[in-house]
DNA sequence: TTATACACGTGACAC
DNA sequence: TGTGTCACGTGTATA
């Protein structure tokens, strides 16, 4: 610094040469030198540290090693963003689902049903040969009941003279049960049908 | 530095006294003077968009940007961490309520109803003094028939006979309504529970 | 050799 | 007052 002809420059040399007369030679030390020592390790310390957060690492510069924490921040931002967005929109969509019926009465509705002696069955009795009346019970479970009537429409199968009664926190639906597209019902059959629909539901 | 008693302090004054001679006098430049001043003008900008990402600032040290941007970067993993724990938490939920049906089923139950002319409906008619007949029609939507049985049961009424068809994305529920506690059952108060109910669901 | 990055000691400045 | 922070120019090591 002392060779260059900047004001600073000439500050320095002005002080230095009169300190070098005051120190005589070679003993003369700068006041805040601990203390530049001291701030210069506290910031690499820092930036070490910072290095060591950042997953992705392109080099090993100082300004790199800010650069890439800035690119990290700026993901970690949108990532938190993003995934508040998506916290919001799977909690309105509980809520749609929920609406009002928290799922701890559904849990109710079969421990209910144990209490009361009340157990699943399905029941297939053959009317004629393209009619079969048939008997189901389940627990109470939100939107089983129009998933199983689904469920036998889209098996092609129609049904009449539907009775429904939920009580203990079970659900009975009797029906009479008519292929749509085939005459022949086979009852051994339908049970394993229903059997597969009630617990898939 | 150069009046520092460090091997790198004699080798400094060393070569600044052959270059010393080669320049005269106040005209040396180190070679990376230009390089260094851009390196450190690089940093200094890292810093300052580093600081600008970082909504907490303690203090403008170089140390202490670096020491907030790290605290920061932790605060934002420990969030994407709870944010993404959370989101798990509620898929799962949400793979309960569905299971397996589509919200977009519903809407186009709604949708299809009213493509084939049929319009949600409540008629109550009087069978004798303590006796209801009531017959409504609403859009298919998961849980609604259990929900409407639940709330009817909840407000002390039983059904007997109930029929159930769901056709067209609409379901009919047809049933007769007994008062549990009352005996006195008004069709136009029945009417307005029933639609009060519909809507709520 | 050249180019790049770093640590160093220093003067200036702020509080 | 001193204590801490900064930018500066430099020598050196690495590639």
């Amino acid at each position: 610094m002392e060779y260059v002809g900047s004001a600073s420059a000439e500050a320095f040399i002005t002080q230095t040469r009169r300190r070098r007369v005051y120190d005589e030679n070679r003993e003369f030390k700068s006041k805040n030198l601990d203390a530049e020592r001291r701030r210069r390790q506290k910031l690499s310390d820092r930036l070490l540290t910072l290095r060591s957060l950042v997953p992705i690492i392109t080099n090993m510069n100082k300004a790199t090693i800010v650069e890439d924490a800035i690119t990290y921040i700026e993901k970690l931002q949108s990532t938190v963003k993003a995934l508040s967005d998506k916290i919001l929109e799977l909690e309105s969509s509980l809520e749609l689902e929920e609406a009002g019926m928290p799922r701890i009465i559904e849990i109710d509705a079969a421990e209910e049903m144990k209490k009361h002696g009340i157990e699943e069955d399905v029941e297939v009795t053959n009317i004629d040969g393209s009619k079969l009346w048939i008997r189901i019970i389940f627990a109470n479970k939100r939107g089983r009941i129009t998933k199983f009537l689904e469920a036998m429409a889209s098996h092609g199968f129609e049904l009449s003279d539907t009775n429904v009664t939920t009580s203990k926190g079970a659900t009975l639906i009797s029906s009479c049960v008519k292929g749509v597209y085939s005459y022949k019902l086979e009852v051994e059959q339908m049970r394993e049908l229903l059997q597969e629909i009630i617990t898939s539901m």
